[in-house]
DNA sequence: TATTGTTATACTCTATAACTATA
DNA sequence: TATAGTTATAGAGTATAACAATA
């Protein structure tokens, strides 16, 4: 559409100023991960809420293999999880051998808690953009997402499995 | 400019988008981090890492306080590093009780194998996009990295910091 | 026999507190 | 005395291997 120098120009940028940002957050988002109101999450634990959030219930096995992880991990991390009060375990309906992992009213709250402060500092980030830029920034990522999201789905693995 | 309905519909739809990729991400990136060529690096080396790319050299205490670990954390974890071969630790020139650490040439390579491999995964993420959106997220994406390294140099305090 | 989850053991990451050396 | 770094100790995260219970 516009004048296009090199085919691949534009996503070589995009690439590149992803990678840019994702390591620069990856340094500054862990490191406000502690301040938390209720109780300070590891940022291991926080990984497990997050698929607890979305497919819920689950089984031990199935979190370890969303997380990458093994499952006597997964395991003595969901003793902590539960201890602390934000992971419930009980038998599974289908299975005797199975267990159904889930949120408890606990773990909701705390994740919404947290959920909120970080996107009050995104906020403060964000505010600082100029208008047209932050249009695009909102665009670009939901468009991102989907892509991820897609991709996760077609193939087994994963855009990060594939790194 | 375009009729804008509300005035902080845009922003809190970037703030949005934001967290949920951040958040999609948290769980996708540390999955294919170590399935790295050299050797496999722990995420926090990882971010040990990053740092002494930036600011190199650096003394261990700033060190501890960028990543938002203490000292003696840093210490143990420079301690493998330099075992692998990535970081070097030599005396300061200015005074006696301070450290240089640096990215050893193995450490710098690492880094570039790395990320010349996420950057490969992201590609392919990225090729999917349509074209207009992907010049949308790389425009808002370096927006968004100028307001970040902005929030951070103005306060002594970041945007992560205050979440 | 194959699968789900747990336990045993070992190593890394992390913090607080005590210590050494330098300023 | 204050600061830079290390070491001691303790608890959390991780993996492999050995185990119990179920399918």
């Amino acid at each position: 559409m516009a004048g296009e120098t090199s085919p691949g120009a534009d996503r070589d940028a995009a690439v590149s100023a992803s990678r840019e940002v994702i390591e620069l957050l990856e340094v500054l988002w862990n490191k406000g991960r502690d301040m938390a109101s209720p109780a300070p999450v590891s940022s291991s634990q926080l990984r497990v809420l997050y698929v607890l959030d979305r497919d819920r219930p689950i089984n031990l096995r199935t979190l370890g293999e969303v997380l990458g992880a093994a499952p006597s991990s997964v395991s003595r991390m969901c003793d902590r999880l539960d201890a602390l009060g934000f992971v419930e375990r009980s038998p599974s309906s289908s299975s005797r051998r199975e267990l159904e992992l889930r949120l408890s009213a606990r773990g909701v709250s705390y994740l919404a808690d947290l959920r909120t402060r970080r996107e009050a500092a995104l906020l403060g980030v964000i505010s600082a953009m100029p208008s047209a830029e932050r249009a695009a920034l909102a665009a670009g990522l939901s468009s991102f997402r989907l892509a991820v999201e897609g991709a996760a789905s077609e193939g087994s693995d994963d855009a990060a499995e594939t790194a």
